[in-house]
DNA sequence: TTGAAGTCAAGAATCATTCTCAGCTAGGAG
DNA sequence: CTCCTAGCTGAGAATGATTCTTGACTTCAA
C-alpha cells in the first residue's frame, strides 16, 4: 500500500486512455484496441485490456459489462444508467434517479448488502426507428 | 397444430425444460447442461443452448446475459429485477418496484422507443457476509 | 409408405478474455 | 553515470462461453 491512486503513466497507457476519453460513445476493448493500434501498431491485445481493467480499479474510467457482447468502457465514472438499442446494439447514458428506498427495498427483499446499482433501459434508438 | 407459442416438446426440450423450472437458482447453460447430461447422458451441449434459446424465444422462460460470466436462465417469465453477488457470482430475484416515471425520464432524455428495463443490484450475500 | 421438415450428437469454429513468459524500461541506490 | 529490480510490454497460447456445421435420425401428414 503505497500512493495509490496514481498510476504509472506510459505511452501505452495514455494512448489508451485517451482514446476511451475521446471516444463518442462506450466502445469495447476490441474497438479501442483497433483505434489505438492506428497509433501504435505494435500495441498487443492483452495490454490494452490490462490497461483498461487497471484503469477501471482506479477509478479513471468505468467498465460495463454487457451480456449480449463485449464489455464497453465509458469515460464517466460517476454512478449512471444506460439505454441499449436491441436493433444496432448501441449504449446511451442516461441519467434517471431511482428512489433511494429502491435499494432499500432490494436490501430488505434479500438480505444483500447493497453497494450498487444499475438500471438499463432497452429498446430502439431513433436512428433505428427511422430505418424502419 | 396450433401456430402459436407452441413448440414440437420432445424428449430432449423437455428435459431441459425441466431442469430450469427446478432450479433453486438461476443456472447458466454450461450447469444445466451438467445436470441434463446427468439424464441424458448423450445430449450434446448444442442441443442445450440451441433449446434454451427456443424456449427463451417463445416465452417459456426468460434469458438473463450477465456481463461478468455466463448467460443464466429463469423459469419467471415476468418482468422483476435481480441482485448480484460480487463474491460468489449468484443471481437471486427481487422485485423492486421502478417509476413508470422512469421509464419516461430514459425515453425523454435519449429519443429511445422504450420497451424492458431492468436493474441490478451489485452486493455481498447474506452467506458471503458471514464468511468474511 | 414416403418425402419434407424438424431434431439430434459431436465436434469444429468463433469471440471475448486471460495468462504466460521472455525481453524491455524507468527510476532509485550506490 | 551505471547497475539492479520491479513493473511493463508484445506476442501468442490457453481458456471459457457460445455458435455453427454436418450428416444421421424422427416425426408428421398426405
Amino acid at each position: 500500500m503505497s500512493s495509490d491512486n496514481s498510476i504509472r503513466m506510459t505511452t501505452q497507457r495514455a494512448a489508451i486512455l485517451t482514446e476511451v476519453q475521446e471516444a463518442d460513445k462506450h466502445l469495447t476493448a476490441g474497438e479501442l484496441f483497433e483505434r489505438v493500434r492506428r497509433k501504435y501498431p505494435t500495441i498487443a491485445y492483452g495490454t490494452v485490456y490490462r490497461t483498461l481493467h487497471l484503469l477501471a480499479e482506479h477509478g479513471i474510467i468505468q467498465e460495463f459489462p454487457f451480456g449480449d457482447q463485449a464489455s464497453r468502457f465509458d469515460k464517466r465514472t460517476d454512478r449512471h444508467d444506460h439505454v441499449h438499442c436491441l436493433i444496432c446494439g448501441e449504449l446511451t447514458d442516461v441519467d434517471v434517479p431511482i428512489a433511494i428506498l429502491a435499494r432499500q427495498v432490494a436490501a430488505d427483499q434479500t438480505g444483500y448488502d447493497i453497494c450498487e446499482h444499475q438500471t438499463v433501459f432497452s429498446g430502439v434508438c431513433p436512428k433505428c426507428q427511422q430505418m424502419n
